[in-house]
DNA sequence: ATCACAACTTTGATTGGTCAAAGTATAGCG
DNA sequence: CGCTATACTTTGACCAATCAAAGTTGTGAT
């Protein structure tokens, strides 16, 4: 059975190949995004290769197999999960579950999560609005844009936020921007790269591009 | 942070200390009930002194410092509280919930499992009967005997089974010796070393001595 | 009082995951 | 084309946890 170490390598390198796909995930991205050094990562992924999680090719960088595929994908299906049932079960706060699943995802059994995939009503988003993929490992997603490319004037509905961290989280908390909610995109402004949005009848406020790219709307 | 090593030693030393007192513990027993060989308990032993978990004396055995019984009933009461989450909310089978709990024990934050506490009712009894441990890491025991020295002819109750083993779970429940049920002690052989037991209407059966010790009753 | 054996300790080696620091390849500028 | 900066790889070291096998101790039986 692969480590925890294992699965997370896997979990981060399948989730830098879906959101920046350039066919080969490169060294630097995965090592910074693990916190480890490069050294580390470069040996990490000739062992992974080794037990036929991934290739890879020197210089260039890695991509996964089919298995590593899949292994990744348990892992974010089991992250989501547990995120879900830690908010709709545990009532815990939206911005504490992050930390808490990253741990619990290595310890938690096939048939455990299956129960409790169960017991949630197989749902389909977790807290985030973020979709969780099936046993199988397929993520069944909608069609969806970020803020950056949404209509103007037009009501719709946050998706998910693309950030874990619980400062940015807790911003858009606090805005009103939480999967679930409607909103609307007043007006664009390219010069000063903002974008003015309304949250039911709190008042407006504007956000950078940055941060819009991070919130997933549909409709 | 302790490692999950670590918080298994000391919850192995502390059930330990607890079922057999001798005051300290041999290495003996603890490598065997670990299953490590008796020279890495022995390093790990020393370790842990040097942590202040535990005190060591070369040849002699082991006895906890506060921290260590500390440290030790949390990881009981840990442990008691998901096997009860386990069977209580995902319907897990009582034969393989331990194994389960045994990793998630070392997963689990102290935050997520007073939340887990609060959601299951606070119980005081896992599914097998066992105590569990306050959060002050106190044990509330109510008198109880095993099934060795119970009174002939008088009905009681199964408070717990001292076994993990899931062959021994599967047979008492098999058997109908599960925690909650009323049992009768009909006689006892001491030549043959078994007592015989009826339990509601079903057939009477009996149990060797050594079998006859893991079953807790009351009343 | 001696001695054998069981219980324990020591030693030396291994594995997985990590880092720091030194070495190397390559893309792209001049 | 040649050079430099950046991205990557190699090397050597370390730590926790483990084992096998060799060495030591203490207890109890004679």
């Amino acid at each position: 059975m692969p480590s925890a170490t294992v699965e997370n390598y896997l979990k981060c390198i399948l989730m830098l190949s879906m959101e920046c796909d350039h066919g080969e995930v490169p060294m630097g991205l995965i090592a910074n995004s693990l916190g480890v050094t490069s050294g580390t990562a470069t040996s990490m992924m000739k062992s992974l290769q080794k037990e036929k999680w991934l290739k890879y090719k020197s210089r260039k960088g890695v991509t996964l197999t089919s298995s590593g595929k899949k292994l990744g994908m348990r892992m974010i299906r089991r992250h989501r999960l547990l995120e879900t049932f830690l908010v709709e079960t545990l009532g815990l706060d939206w911005s504490e579950i992050h930390d808490e699943a990253e741990v619990l995802e290595h310890a938690i059994s096939e048939k455990v999560l299956e129960r409790l995939d169960v017991f949630l009503g197989n749902p389909r988003h977790d807290p985030h609005g973020h979709p969780i993929p099936t046993k199988a490992g397929i993520i069944r997603k909608s069609p969806q844009k970020t803020l950056l490319d949404c209509d103007i004037g037009k009501k719709m509905k946050v998706v998910s936020i693309f950030d874990q961290s619980t400062e940015f989280l807790n911003f858009a908390k606090k805005k009103g921007l939480m999967p679930g909610n409607m909103i609307k995109a007043i007006s664009r402004d390219n010069l000063a790269d903002t974008i003015e949005l309304q949250i039911e009848k709190t008042p407006k406020f504007s956000l950078g591009l940055t941060s819009a790219e991070k919130i997933l709307v549909s409709g």
